[in-house]
DNA sequence: GGTACTGTAACTCATCTTGTTACAGAGGGC
DNA sequence: GCCCTCTGTAACAAGATGAGTTACAGTACC
């Protein structure tokens, strides 16, 4: 799979708006993610349907954290910004004459939920805080 | 991220192959996976690589299975298919001179770590013996 | 009104996946 | 030995997606 990169980046761009403490531009942001404003503003924007942040249009606007850094999880992240299933399906159904090809897709539902349950679990243990705590403990 | 189905028509080839107890052409599988028997020998390729399957050559050739069905876990199938880490990082590294962009990438390393043993530990638990078993209490 | 922003469309480029054709080589049956 | 049936793999096309970029409409503060 292509994988993406704007939970990183999301990441990233969380943790820069906790130890801000206010508002950023997107210009000033990419500056740090090293992309283009676009780019961190489709990044904003899907955090902002998520709730996660807060935008502002015109002059003095940017995004701010809409919620404490510490109730913000990277498991919230994730889905904020990869909706989409992490499994693809066959491309082209299978053949339902076969007894297997009929049937695995039903057969392998409940192991597929619980891996992608297992992952988001695991973002859960994480927020945007304790990046940030992991980020001053090194170059303070 | 163009997820890719490899996983899972993987999983459905390996079903197969566990159901037939013997040795299966890369064109009759092809036929139950509703594609084209080259992409079945790729998939072949890379499960032989990781032990699971046995292929030979020749006439009366194919694939069948390196050994019993439920010994062979979902795990070893998501890594024999899918070797790229879960998690892509910047697509341009981010700006070293800014506190969060030089440290982020390592502060979020043990987190992407753990989420993606927890998708692995958790794909462990269903082996294809076991796909087989959901498929029979279904449709005898 | 002017300036500084976001929101978003539109386009390009690169990459990945899948499907396909083609062909070399292996191996069993005659 | 000679077919015929297979795998292994290269090569290419088509479609999808991600990321980067430019452009511009709209909003909000001064």
């Amino acid at each position: 799979m292509t994988r993406s990169s704007r939970f990183v980046v999301a990441a990233h761009v969380l943790t820069l708006l906790a130890r801000s403490g206010g508002a950023l531009t997107s210009e000033y942001i990419a500056g740090s993610v090293n992309t283009n404003p676009v780019v961190i503003r489709r990044i904003l924007a899907a955090l902002a349907r998520a709730g996660l942040v807060v935008t502002q249009e015109g002059a003095g606007g940017g995004g701010r954290l809409a919620k404490p850094a510490a109730e913000i999880t990277l498991r919230a992240v994730y889905e904020a910004v990869e909706p989409d299933s992490l499994f693809a399906l066959h491309p082209r159904d299978p053949n339902p004459l076969c007894p297997v090809g009929g049937g695995i897709q039903v057969a392998l539902e409940p192991t597929l939920r619980a891996a992608e349950t297992a992952l988001l679990d695991s973002l859960a243990d994480t927020s945007v805080a304790d990046l940030l705590g992991r980020l001053g403990a090194e170059s303070s």
